[in-house]
DNA sequence: ACTATATCGAACCGATCGGTACTATCAAGG
DNA sequence: CCTTGATAGTACCGATCGGTTCGATATAGT
């Protein structure tokens, strides 16, 4: 039966009930541990949406991607934002914010770095270029407000400790990790911050 | 012609010179990015003496997982070591080394975490977790040679740096990722052993 | 010399993959 | 009302995959 009787015909609304169950399955099972014909399944949908709405795989892989990117930058800008004006508030936010999702049921790293090593050019490489440069963007920002001498530098820094302990978290399994990291993170800040560039 | 006449039949040496053609291959375009018949046919032998070496593509991403574990476990144990006495020159030796590693060609991030994220499961992760707890022995160690109050905590904060860095490096890209994580380890160090635990 | 072993090359297997084609059916909009 | 478009369902395609088997042939050890 095409089109069951009783649906609503939204192709909006079905793009984005296909990118979200993607989104989940691509996660849990890997780029390429999940056929199309089981996308489709799970769905409830059948392939000549998909293809439809998406190209190919790559197209849905890339809009899975690109879509993650957003969601989790969102995330973590506004728990920044919710921590206050104080620089270090901001950042201890941002790295317990890491803290409750590492410890989330079903966590399996960062989604962009997987993507990025299962698929090492392509269409996702890219996006995941420009998802660590907003993320450094958001950390050299809060140290610069916080007036170190190189925010830019402080910044990387902030980024491997966000990204080695979502990595860590995943593969030793280390529950603590975001923990050590906020504790390192802040030591660094408080460091830089003795040595201001001009307050 | 099967065996070539002028050969020597020595099957330790083939079975060494498969593993080295595969992590190669492997480590270049992915634990699933390479077939059996193109690995057979890029080491110049036959599927059934592949399969008779290593049984299955599984048995031979696990020697291959496993004998890179053990190599770079070693080659940044000697970086260490080679570096003296003091603490902080070993620390500073661990991430020159990763300095030059970042830099060669072909670098495509860790090649550990690369396979732990491709096959999330299997026997590739318990291989994983225990070249992290190695990597953590290394560091712990050096924390706590230094005389720092909690040398465990300081040497997870000093891995999540090691892997960020590194895994940065594979995709922003950035080439100086291991001096930034260097300077920010040193300044962790030195910070740690302020407060000393008993010198 | 004889036997066991290692290897090649090729054919072969069933399964699965990404992607396409076609038909029937229903909702939505002029 | 009637056309247009979205969809399900299904069958199908060629390619590729991991893995097995077999026969021919050469080396290695006894």
């Amino acid at each position: 039966m095409p089109v069951p009787k009783g649906s609503t015909l939204d192709p909006a609304r079905t793009r984005a009930a296909i990118l979200d169950m993607a989104t989940d399955a691509l996660y849990e099972h890997g780029l390429d541990g999940v056929s199309v014909g089981r996308l489709c399944t799970e769905a409830g949908i059948s392939k000549e949406t998909l293809y439809r709405h998406f190209g190919s795989k790559d197209g849905l892989v890339q809009a899975v991607v690109q879509a993650r990117s957003d969601r989790v930058t969102r995330w973590l800008s506004r728990a920044a934002t919710a921590a206050g004006e104080d620089p270090a508030d901001q950042l201890a936010a941002v790295f317990d914010a890491l803290s409750t999702w590492h410890a989330e049921p079903g966590f399996r790293g960062c989604a962009i770095v997987n993507a990025a090593v299962q698929h090492h050019a392509d269409p996702v490489r890219p996006i995941a270029a420009r998802h660590f440069d907003r993320r450094l963007d958001l950390l050299a920002g809060i140290a610069a407000r916080a007036g170190v001498a190189d925010p830019e530098r402080l910044g990387r820094q902030l980024l491997q400790l966000v990204v080695g302990a979502t990595v860590i978290a995943d593969l030793r399994p280390d529950p603590g990790a975001a923990r050590d990291a906020r504790e390192a993170a802040l030591a660094l800040l408080a460091n830089a911050a003795q040595s201001p560039s001009t307050r």
